[in-house]
Order: C-alpha cells, then structure tokens, then sequence
DNA sequence: CTCGTGACTCTTG
DNA sequence: ACAAGAGCCACGA
C-alpha cells in the first residue's frame, strides 16, 4: 500500500506511468491522469511534460490527447513526435491521428 | 488570497 | 469535420 499523501509530487508518478509505456503503444493524457489516481488531472500531464527537458530519455512521444491526435502545442515537437511514433510501427494517418483500438496501451496487460 | 495560464476533455451547434 | 464554450485543477506571480 503506497501512501498517497506521503512521497507523491504527482509528477513522478505521471513520469513513471508514461515511462512504463511499451514501444509501439500509446496513451492518452487523460488515461495516464487516471492511472495515477487523478482522473481529473489530464492537464497536469501536460504540464507535466511541458517540465519535460528536451534530453529526456521519457517516451513522451506516446502520449496524445483524448482523440488519438498529437496536441498542438508552441514548440515544433508534433513534428518529432509523429516521426518517433512513426519510426516505433506506429501507423499515423496523415493528418497526425493514431487508432486508438489499435496501439491504444492498457497497463492492465 | 486572487488571477492568468495551459502538451486536456466533453458537449453543442 | 470544425469552432466555441464550459468544466476541470495544479502552479507561479
């Protein structure tokens, strides 16, 4: 039993979740935010990898928004997200959106 | 404390 | 398919 309240800046366990992500799956901000027992926290992820260095050997890059899109943000990232997605078989249609039913991760697995 | 902000999500039209 | 509005909540000034 994990002490919630104790050792929990919610940022490690939102960098834990998306780093225990598998290559070639994905997930999207609001199920990680579940995950970690903050359903309604989606946008903490975000922020959360937004705190993200560049250098970062987190899988970031799975995580997409609720409709299996990546989230415009400022920066020119989508653009590198979508060619890792790409490069881990990850089949991305054209206009950046991924089929959920098929690469969408289930930690339950 | 109040306010603005945001890599979100859902509902409407 | 797209745009707008509202709800949500942590964080920094």
């Amino acid at each position: 039993m994990e002490t919630p309240s104790s050792s929990n800046p919610l940022y490690e366990r939102i960098f834990a979740m998306v780093d225990s992500i598998p290559r070639g799956k994905v997930a999207t901000y609001g199920q990680i935010a579940r995950e970690v027992g903050a359903p309604r926290h989606a946008r903490s992820v975000g922020r959360a990898l937004s705190n993200l260095p560049p250098q970062s050997p987190l899988p970031w890059h799975r995580v997409l928004n609720a409709g299996g899109a990546i989230s415009p943000r400022p920066g020119g990232s989508p653009r590198l997200q979508l060619q890792r997605l790409c490069a881990e078989g990850v089949r991305v249609s054209r206009s950046g959106r991924v089929d959920l039913e098929e690469y969408q991760w289930n930690p339950d697995w």
